[in-house]
DNA sequence: TATAAACTAAACTGTATAGTTCAGTTTTCC
DNA sequence: GGAAAACTGAACTATACAGTTTAGTTTATA
């Protein structure tokens, strides 16, 4: 049962027994909604359907058990998934559709916003999950729009990178805001103004082909 | 000695006694290293120099401290403080330098990290808390920015708000993804080529007078 | 100086927690 | 069928916590 020491983090994805499974989701629940700290392995086992004892023969402890079911979804719940349908057409449709889509994805998903929660709020007691979530989540996703503004040069835009950062950083910053933060009622505003406003600061200059 | 139910939140600035203070000085310590619920009572009284009978006499419960804590730390000490002077010179400059202000701002204060951890992991089980972040600190900068695009119609920009939270988007997310998340490892860059590659966005349309 | 208010230290209550142990039951697999 | 492994439930240890109480001390004030 190769158990890991408390401080290493598995990012092998062993397959997993169909308890550890049932582990797994039970303490999604439970850290998701009340947080680390709060989160009490009686309630873990409880929510998993299964004996405490069981808990610890598969997991060394409570900390092991987080950052197990950490870095597992960081790695496969809310790692980006591309559709190559995503890449069909123009530029202006392709950059709109992925904003839209990014934004959609961001904004409406309460199990995101959870996890979102929950990493940032341990990042400083667990750097390490912190860092595998920018490695999985945020990563990919500047990569991705960093290589499409690069080959995308009629787009004339000088830092491809740098301009991912912000579009990206834009669209996760407003689902924080008014999601998140239930910024919603004291600021409101429609997310398609964000993205309008986006594609007209990240379009205005290229060149028509 | 004017206590709240512990539901509803003091929004006023009534003074508060020197002892109060001392509270809550060793609270914001406790609260910022540990988080909520992994912080104790008695960890907060030793860290203010204080009994803990003292603490129960001026604050009703842990919740009404620490909502006390909260909101007077996002009206007073994270308040954003925009000086008049910030707005001399012409819009390139201005522009470059409130982004450089924010930046270093946001980047580089461990204080302020804390906090922005606290306030999201925490956001769940204290809406209203989040709220008085987004209203005292979100909300001002937006509508600063903001109003400096209306009141420059030569920078060209359509929508200022939405642009306006684009801009802050995108400096907050970064300090969130390099410094919170300890990202900075994972996928370093510096921080002038955000402020440069947004000054390309913002600026490259604007009307020459 | 007298009096009331604020404060302290410490003990105390009741509950919750992480993690272990163990006797007995179920499952797996040869 | 039978042995080994996995699992259960429940009790158990030791610790920690929120919040209260008490008896005595300090501080301000009039």
């Amino acid at each position: 049962m190769g158990r890991k020491s408390a401080s290493e983090i598995d990012e092998n994805q062993e397959p997993m027994s169909e308890k550890a499974e049932q582990i797994l989701k039970g303490a999604m629940q439970e850290f998701l909604a009340h947080g680390y700290a709060a989160t009490s392995m009686d309630r873990v086992a409880a929510a998993a359907g299964v004996s405490k004892a069981t808990v610890y023969s598969h997991f060394q402890d409570k900390e092991g058990l987080f950052t197990a079911l950490v870095a597992r979804m960081a790695q496969q719940k809310f790692s980006v998934i591309y559709a190559p349908t995503l890449l069909e057409g123009d530029p202006v449709t392709v950059l709109r559709r992925m904003a839209t889509v990014a934004m959609s994805r961001v904004c409406c998903d309460p199990e995101q916003h959870a996890f979102v929660r929950l990493v940032m709020g341990e990042a400083d007691r667990f750097p390490q999950l912190a860092q595998i979530f920018v490695q999985y989540v945020t990563k990919p996703g500047v990569d991705f729009l960093s290589h499409y503004f690069t080959d995308h040069p009629e787009l004339n835009i000088p830092d491809p990178e740098a301009t991912a950062r912000i579009v990206i950083g834009a669209i996760v910053h407003f689902a924080q805001v008014q999601e998140m933060l239930h910024g919603a009622e004291i600021m409101p505003m429609e997310s398609d103004r964000i993205i309008d406003a986006l594609m007209h600061l990240v379009m205005r200059e290229r060149v028509i082909s």
